[in-house]
RNA sequence: GGGGAGAUUCCAGAGUGGCUAAAUGGGGCAGACUGUAAAUCUGUUGGGCGACCUUCGGAGGUUCGAAUCCUUCUCUCCCCA
């Protein structure tokens, strides 16, 4: 099976420019995906992008990330995001290292295999290229007309918000026109994938490569990722889901994809992983037998925790997720070491209070909304005490309920869960 | 430079002197049901136990009383030159 047609059955083509497939079965090619170094971490949405490379050098081909250190300032017209920060060198070094680190889990950067991965940064040819140069050498190979009828442009011209655009940002396609360019040229790249929200702005490169250099140029896009209930993918209520176990644990990265709907997860684990069609099919008659096993999510966590954070950290999650949503008492949890539990419970937000705010009984309200910061304010606190929605040590209890010394877990610890799937841990020293 | 429209609680969007902490929808959170799902239903969504306090772009003013009227400032969008 050729590269196409990996990502076709998968449900990662969207598109592509006529020839595309043609030239990856001609030759072995390099192709990039771009990804904007605005953090120190990927999150769960890069992954895709991240995903289509791997099937790339899978099929013998090249991979090539590119950070946008000069994009990423100027920002994506298509996008509704806020305006850029301009990131200063240093940080913008310290973020690509941080991503390439991340993205070598997925792609093969070993030098001596002949089509190892290769991570570029577009501000380093960016940075000293003059604006006198750019419009003269590249801005003119471009008519205004061309750049006009880009979707991302057109939308924000006429269409309803009608939010008018700077023109910083409309000068973004161009930009990342000369990435491709400058790729064509000093790594023979020939292909640029991504979100099918790319299209304009790729097509914009391969244009201007024809133009400028009568070279060929390809486009693939895949589909936006989304969720069946029309949700944006990879944000929960606490934000992104990031690759870094310092911004989201192991557990909630496991959690997440466990808590995928049966649509999304046959989708997902296509897309997520590199389990084959075979395989996948088979899971899928599993979990269609037995659909409350949710097959399906376990295995697509279990994959992407393993990738990510490895056997050790998948396993830490599998005991967490069954201490938390087992049958878990105040007896088996008074029960863990406290290693154990200060392992469980990793990820989860604390609060530390000190022994002397126990010497009488402490209302639940004022521990709460007061003592600390699990709940805003005390009206919240009660209303949602009264909804008979807060748990301590696992058991329910309603606003009246004091908290005494004999409650905690190893004279230090105490669980505080709002709703099921929220906790806190309560730290006393 | 000229003209017009607008800025409301997380978002969208009603409200044009007291009955308005502010309709409705979305989103969030919780409860029931369940598979830690989806769908559905229910409750809740500024703070305070309460008397009350703080909110409708900013600052002033009119009034017994203003999100609503006036002045001024800031910002956004549209049209004309």
């Amino acid at each position: 099976m050729n590269f196409v047609q990996e990502l076709r059955w998968r449900g990662m083509l969207h598109d592509t420019m006529p020839g595309t497939e043609e030239i990856l079965q001609k030759e072995t090619i390099s192709a990039y995906v771009g990804i904007d170094p605005t953090a120190d971490s990927l999150h769960i949405g890069h992954l895709v992008g991240i995903m289509m490379l791997k099937h790339l050098q899978n099929a013998g081909h090249k991979p090539i990330v590119l950070i946008g250190g000069a994009t990423g300032m100027i920002g994506d017209p298509s996008g509704k995001s806020e305006e850029r920060n301009l990131l200063d060198e240093k940080t913008l070094r310290y973020n690509q290292e941080a991503i390439k680190k991340q993205v070598s889990k997925f792609l093969n950067f070993d030098s001596s295999v002949n089509n190892a991965a290769i991570v570029v940064n577009n501000y380093d040819w960016m940075k000293t290229f003059s604006f006198l140069d750019f419009i003269r050498d590249i801005g003119k190979h471009i008519t205004v007309n061309y750049m006009m009828s880009k979707d991302s442009v057109k939308k924000r011209l006429t269409g309803e918000t009608r939010d008018g655009m700077s023109f910083t940002e409309f000068t973004y396609q161009l930009v990342q026109g000369y990435d491709f360019l400058y790729l064509n040229q000093n790594y023979g790249c020939k292909l640029q994938m991504g979100g099918s929200d790319q299209w304009g702005n790729i097509t914009t490169g391969t244009e201007l490569i024809r133009r400028k250099t009568g070279g060929e140029a390809f486009a693939i896009t895949c589909p936006l990722i989304t969720k069946a209930d029309g949700g944006k993918f990879g944000k929960t209520e606490s934000g992104n889901i990031w690759l870094d176990p310092q911004r989201t644990s192991p557990y909630a990265f496991y959690q997440f994809w466990l808590n995928c709907s049966d649509d999304d997860s046959k989708k997902y684990i296509r897309i997520f992983t590199l389990l084959s069609e075979e395989e996948i099919i088979k899971l899928e008659r599993l979990h269609e037998e037995a659909p409350h096993t949710r097959v399906l999510q376990k295995r697509l966590a279990e994959e992407l925790t393993i990738t990510v954070h490895g056997y050790q950290e998948l396993e830490m999650a599998l005991e967490a997720s069954q201490i938390l949503f087992g049958k878990g008492t105040a007896e088996s949890l008074s029960k863990l070491s406290e290693e154990t539990l200060l392992s469980v419970f990793e990820g989860v937000p604390q609060c530390h209070l000190s022994p002397e705010e126990f010497n009488r009984e402490l209302n639940i309200v004022e521990l709460l909304a007061q003592k600390t910061d699990i709940f805003s304010s005390n009206g919240e606190a009660r209303r949602m005490l009264k909804d008979n929605g807060v748990s301590v040590n696992k058991t329910k209890v309603n606003d009246s309920f004091m908290i005494t010394k004999e409650m905690l877990i190893r004279d230090k610890y105490l669980i505080v869960q709002k709703g099921k799937k929220n906790y806190y841990l309560v730290i006393v020293q």
